[in-house]
DNA sequence: GTTTAATTTAAACGGGTGTTTTAAATTAAA
DNA sequence: TTTAATTTAAAACACCCGTTTAAATTAAAC
């Protein structure tokens, strides 16, 4: 199983950055190989030889930014754990800043893409993707889930539950549609937000919902 | 061009029944044609038929909610602004519970089905709906964009737009997610909610969110 | 009851999909 | 230089899609 290096580019990287930059845009089931290996300017057979079928290209498209994201929050996080006064919430969330933007220089609009595939994903594939991420990731997801309770100790366990997920739901959304917003927020308001604004904007929205306290029933 | 009536159930309503059913649950893209009518048990062709195409049926599949749903939260918003008393945030997230519950008594699992539907057009169909919703149901979005506005006036508009579709997103990726969330919910900590239930978890986080403080920049 | 219009049916059309196959070209190893 | 393994290339495969056509059926109007 030795592997030959392609002359330009390697048609398996070809493929990849192709294929999210597509599928970031368009979602998964609306982009089609035949898309994709015309973008890459490889051939279409080329794909279910590296990957062996449509639905590992999309794993593999994720995979590569989870590889760097997840790690890097994870360091984020225990870097807050060490630091003697208990970090509040909106800190814990900012420190996923800069491991999102990191993304940008492992490649050029890395950020945006990295969380429409999530939102796509999410979204798209009735549950697959939630699964494969939790398999694969979840010892990550368990720090930030415990630094996200510790800072907000009177939300009980199912409650925080439900609200990461509106959480993820409020962030995942947004990159899903940002370019949208972003077109009639110029028109309305003239003003344009990268992603990292946007990020900026949406962190205080979802820390103050997370740590809301809980009405009592009336 | 009179119109004649089916032996059973109307084809039209057949056909709408089955497909609102099945676009909210594997989306518009993923639902061919095919499947809808047999499941509605009618023939292929009545779809083009009767709506002319797809993306005209996913039209009146979703006009069929909202020509329920916005004159009542239209109606609803109208009754909290003839109150003396400016109503708090959650009041006027509150008054939009009413009009979404009654969309189950329209069709069994309709609140439901009417924000999963809501989610899976504002996500897959590149801005087709937004157009669509704004234009046919813009005076009374108005009213409710007013209302919460007027009741958080420390945020200027161009940040309560951002704001207000976050909040879109929270709801509609959760209800999208619902059943699955509920899976996880049972199993992890034993506790089923409905759709009611889940709306009012929601609307205190989003409450928080719409009107917390802007932070002056560091 | 006959004519006219509305609806339903079955079949086909043209095109796009993911995947597989076959053979040629290229690269690495012997 | 010969042999083997890998990679590319073009074509075909089998299937599903939305849509259209034309005939059969049903309902309404006269």
């Amino acid at each position: 199983m030795g592997h030959g290096m392609a002359s330009r580019t390697d048609t398996k990287t070809r493929i990849l950055d192709a294929a999210e930059k597509l599928f970031a845009e368009r979602g998964f089931s609306e982009t089609s190989l035949r898309l994709i290996t015309s973008k890459a300017e490889v051939n279409l057979a080329s794909v279910n030889y590296h990957f062996g079928s449509k639905k590992e290209l999309i794993r593999a498209v994720l995979a590569r930014y989870l590889d760097v994201f997840m790690p890097s929050a994870a360091a984020e996080i225990q870097r807050l754990f060490k630091n003697p006064e208990l970090a509040n919430l909106n800190e814990i969330f900012s420190s996923l800043i800069k491991p999102l933007l990191e993304l940008n220089q492992v490649r050029h609009g890395g950020t945006t893409i990295f969380l429409q595939l999530l939102g796509r994903g999410y979204i798209e594939s009735q549950g697959h993707l939630r699964w494969f991420i939790t398999t694969h990731y979840g010892k990550y997801l368990e720090a930030f889930v415990k630094a996200v309770s510790a800072s907000a100790p009177h939300i009980p366990p199912a409650e925080m539950f439900w609200r990461l997920h509106f959480t993820l739901g409020t962030i995942v959304f947004t990159m899903a549609s940002a370019d949208a917003l972003n077109e009639i927020a110029e028109a309305d308001y003239g003003e344009h937000n990268d992603t990292e604004a946007i990020i900026r904007k949406v962190i205080p929205y979802m820390a103050a919902g997370v740590s809301v306290p809980i009405l009592a029933k009336e």
